[in-house]
RNA sequence: GGCCCGGUAGUUCAGUUGGUUAGAAUGCCAGCCUGUCACGCUGGAUGUCGACGGUUCGAGUCCGUUCCGGGUCGCCA
């Protein structure tokens, strides 16, 4: 720890030094990964953010600061003077890209000294989350971690490059803005100059990107933070990162074309995977009933089938009577799962449907001896043998059913695709099946609220044929909507906006506002609809789940440099946390229950 | 708000039917060692078994409550 400063001035970044600097005299910093001591001679590697290099302190040639050398321990951070060499061919360590190299090491600095850490700072670590978490600092300094986090940082710029070229200018909108009750949950921020009013963090700059449409900003783009408070999950953090996009005087059409060009650039760049373009794209009606989700993972098959027809008569009643109260009958086959699973796996299968609501699952093994399956007996030969026949099963195939409302039986069935295909092994990492969905519903019936509410966002424009039937049939109109579905993960998903007050005003009626109601809480958007508004559209990409999928990861967690817990919070600040009594007090803030932690 | 999994040494874990002083690996500390690279050899130290309460002669183990982390359903326009 020197008190007057680092002496020794970096020349080269420890990954970068190679054969091609042999005999140069190099400086170097960084943490200690490992350090081997053999007595007079100690080997260390060197750890920056580029990689390794292994220095070498020789009885012989670094005897003066042999003694300083043998104090160093893990995670002390360097300065080291010295020149590098070629390994012997026997010292060579090939599993290092510089593993031909070594720095002889003539001077060195302790700038730091480290307390042993709580977690190894290595690759492959299965450390538990909650030490990673409160260590995120030691955490990011492993290689894999900052692989992820130096990836987003160059995706960041390939977009903005990307953009830049097509003519798109950056430009940033507020994060203290008015609250919009559709939708997910605020974060709310009180106003101290405003007593009791709030402002609320932006759960997307929506309104806003429209507005800079209206500003004649035409081609617009910004990469936004953007804020939901609701209930974490492995894709999804409180704050995320969006890019934004939005342009003027397009249609679909040329959204999907400059934004599949987008996506397809940076897949290229990042992972060297070629896009072939224009990319798939399947109808919202279509991937229900094949994938029974609107995101399809179209890296296998095992796709459903509607098999209400063939059942809808028997005798079980099960299946019979859902389908006469509107529900249907809907099969996967699992192919050789019949063979693969044993009665107890295919039963904890029932267990997994269940999950989603499904009352139970109903299974037909079609077997070397027949058909085994509890409800057979309900069912006429007939019947078993349009089943057999329509899935295509063939012997050792496992045939799954699940009768339910539409609803229950695509989400139960699509997540037991999905179930099936990890426990088999067919989701290969290596192909990127890359696709839009388009003509999603307008609208969708909240239950719970009584009303329909939009499926996208209000602000969503119907497809031009379906705009009659928005009074009589609100949830036939289609949207002119479309999300960028990447391995069955939603990476994306715009639509092009409305753009007259009439239908705006329309738009709002159908989700039950009243004309004060909308004009109250949108009322900017609906008067700057009157100053003369392009037609435009746009789409935003959750940033941090594409990067996700970049690195092959399942949890957004490891592209975030510092993420919040499952409960909202932050392990390592511990925000949120209380707040000083005088605080409350000028913002005119009476905390009516005790926080429990306190 | 519901459900599932986990919490034992710095770390990753084992711990049988409830039974004496809670173990292993690794890390850490000390000594020896000039070509190691998961260095090696010898020796050593290290525990609020998440917390609280209960059952019991006796609890890491059983029961209850609770805290923390992960996953998930609901929720997430």
């Amino acid at each position: 720890m020197s008190e007057h400063g680092q002496i020794l001035k970096r020349t080269h970044m420890c990954g970068m030094v190679n054969s091609q600097l042999e005999g140069t005299r190099v400086t170097l910093t960084g943490w200690v990964q490992r350090r081997r001591d053999l007595g007079k001679l100690i080997f260390i590697y060197l750890r920056d953010r580029e990689g390794f290099i292994q220095v070498v302190f020789d009885a012989e040639k670094s005897s003066h600061i042999l003694e300083k050398a043998q104090t160093i321990r893990s995670e002390f951070v360097l300065a080291v003077a010295g020149r590098v060499v070629k390994r012997d061919q026997a010292a060579i360590n090939p599993k290092y890209p510089n593993g031909d190299v070594e720095v002889i090491a003539d001077g060195l600095e302790i700038l730091s000294t480290a307390e042993t850490p709580p977690i190894y700072i290595e690759d492959g670590l299965d450390a538990s989350e909650d030490i990673r978490l409160k260590y995120r600092y030691l955490d990011l300094r492993r290689p894999e971690m900052q692989k992820n986090i130096i990836l987003r940082h160059k995706v960041s710029k390939w977009i903005r490059d990307f953009l830049d070229k097509e003519g798109f200018l950056e430009i940033e909108t507020p994060i203290l803005t008015k609250s919009t009750p559709e939708g997910a949950r605020d974060y709310l921020v009180p106003s101290r100059v405003h007593p009791g009013k709030f402002y609320a963090l932006p759960q997307s700059p929506q309104i806003f990107k429209q507005l800079l449409m209206l500003s004649g900003f035409d081609k617009y783009f910004q990469i936004a933070r953007c804020f939901r408070d609701e209930d974490l999950r492995a894709e999804r953090q409180p704050e995320f990162t969006q890019v934004d996009i939005e342009m003027s005087f397009v249609d679909v059409e040329d959204l999907i074309s400059i934004n599949e060009c987008l996506i397809a650039d940076v897949l290229k760049k990042a992972i060297d995977v070629d896009i072939s373009l224009p990319l798939p794209r399947i109808k919202y009606k279509e991937s229900m009933e094949r994938y029974g989700t609107d995101k399809p993972d179209t890296r296998f098959g095992m796709e459903l089938k509607d098999v209400s027809e063939i059942v809808k008569g028997c005798g079980f009643r099960v299946f019979s009577d859902t389908i006469k109260s509107g529900g249907s009958v809907r099969a996967i086959n699992a192919k050789c799962c019949g063979e693969k699973f044993s009665r107890r796996e295919i039963d904890g299968l029932g267990e997994f449907v269940k999950t989603y609501r499904a009352k139970g699952l109903a299974w037909i093994n079609v077997t070397e001896e027949g058909i085994r399956s509890p409800i057979a007996k309900f069912l006429s030969k007939d019947i078993i043998d349009m089943l057999v026949e329509g899935l295509n099963a063939e012997k050792g195939d496992l045939l799954l059913f699940v009768a339910d409302r539409d609803e229950v039986v695509f989400q139960s069935l699509g997540q037991l695709r999905l179930e099936l295909a990890k426990r088999l092994g067919l989701l290969d990492d290596n192909i990127k099946n890359l696709l839009w969905v388009t003509e999603f519903p307008l609208l969708e019936y909240d239950e719970e609220g009584q009303r329909y509410v939009a499926k996208h966002h209000p602000f969503t424009a119907p497809m031009d044929e379906d705009i009659q039937l928005l009074d009589s049939n609100p949830e036939q109109v289609r949207a002119k909507a479309y999300d960028m579905v990447l391995n069955g993960v939603e990476i994306g998903g715009g639509s092009i906006r409305i753009h007259s007050q009439e239908l705006q005003e329309t738009m709002f009626q159908a989700l039950g506002f009243t004309k004060d109601q909308a004009w109250e809480r949108f009322g900017f958007l609906l008067e700057a609809f009157t100053y003369g508004t392009p037609p435009h559209g746009g789409v935003a990409y959750g940033l941090d789940r594409l990067i996700m999928i970049l690195v092959g990861s399942d949890a957004i967690r490891d592209v975030i440099a510092f993420p919040k817990v499952q409960n909202a919070s932050d392990f390592m600040t511990k925000a949120p946390d209380t707040v000083d009594e005088n605080q409350l007090r000028e913002l005119g803030i009476m905390i009516a229950t005790q926080p429990q932690d306190e």
